[in-house]
DNA sequence: AACTACTTATAAG
DNA sequence: TGTTATAAATAGT
């Protein structure tokens, strides 16, 4: 919220997060020092740090809030215990190795933009930039076939257009003959006048053409 | 903190206390979730109004951080023993927004590997290939730091083989000389004979020569 | 509840 | 750890 606004949500690199960490702690404590002062709260605040560092407020005892709210909470499920420590543990284990894949490939996203290289050889690097390297060349080729095509259908809408524009111009003649005339062709004709409201977007055109013509279904 | 700042001490203007409570209250657990967020702390917040209404912040399940601190703070009468089935569901709650997210992040690698492109517009590639780019060109220009630092080194050192070279071709010209001689000087040249058996390691010559010439303490 | 003028918190270096 | 430019929180209206 300074130099610059940050999105919230996990910090990447492990230092910033660390002395985020602190400087954001020690405000959250103080916020809730100055709450529980001014308008006479009693507040708890336990904080485990992602090291598993445990630090805590409280305005008064920390055994005092937490028995108030035990008792606030009127927890019905209070009597149901034991649902098998076994399974709460094997999800803990699953959690634990899932993390660290995640760790694992926020580091690589990192890497690949050129951050936190620091730990890497020479050779390492030279390896990680082929691979980047081949990423882009990748990249860009898909994009520029993209954009080949883009041009390609630009180009066949354009032709169509250009059709379009032909046969109203025709219309335009087909109007000055008789009415039960033009309106003998217009079902024909009605998908091309429709694409013609919509030549910078043949997407919604179909959904116009649908919604003129709903089916029964 | 505004328009004046405050002394922090209990306000006595009831109604004053109740606003500045709810906006504070809202403030501290918005600063309770970006913390747990950005630094992926475990955290549980506990407000009682003055009023006695209860209001609860908890990053996991408030059972489940209760639960942690209970066991940390080597707690012998154990306030809430309850492993609960609301630990359990947070912990599989958690397990899949893990899933989620590495898979997220897998399809990123993916990307900017150009695999898995089919499903991006023309306009999210070309963010795609600009993000590779920038990559690509921090991870060169690291890359290119590197080689320099490495070349430089190298020269130093090719340097330091040179000044050693010309003072073993001297050594060899001592040596011509008779014994009683070189006997005479050789205190004083000795760190030059040292430091040629290391000269790929000026660090470790320094300790070679403390090793010749121990001092008294 | 909305609006500011001001203080405070804090991201980046 | 300390500094600073800027974002965010908030006291009083």
């Amino acid at each position: 919220m300074t130099r610059q606004k940050i999105e919230i949500k996990k910090i990447d690199n492990i230092t910033a997060r660390q002395v985020t960490f602190s400087k954001r702690r020690r405000g959250l404590f103080k916020k809730a020092l100055e709450l529980s002062t001014l308008c006479d709260a009693e507040i708890a605040l336990l904080v485990f740090s992602a090291t598993g560092k445990l630090f805590e407020y409280s305005s008064s005892s920390m055994q005092q809030v937490i028995e108030r709210y035990s008792f606030h909470s009127e927890n019905p499920d209070k009597l149901v215990c034991q649902p098998s420590l076994d399974a709460l543990e094997h999800e803990r284990n699953r959690l634990d190795s899932l993390k660290a894949e995640l760790e694992e490939k926020t580091t690589e996203i990192r890497r690949m933009k050129g951050e936190e290289l620091q730990e890497l050889s020479l050779e390492e690097i030279k390896e990680l930039e082929k691979m980047v390297e081949a990423g882009l060349s990748r990249v860009a080729e898909l994009k520029d076939q993209r954009v080949v095509k883009e041009i390609s259908s630009l180009k066949k809408k354009g032709v169509q257009l250009l059709e379009e524009n032909r046969r109203l111009k025709q219309m335009t003649n087909v109007f000055e003959v008789p009415t039960d005339v033009v309106q003998h062709v217009r079902p024909v004709e009605s998908t091309n006048i429709c694409s013609s409201n919509n030549h910078h977007d043949h997407y919604s055109s179909d959904t116009t053409l649908k919604l003129g013509l709903p089916f029964p279904n």
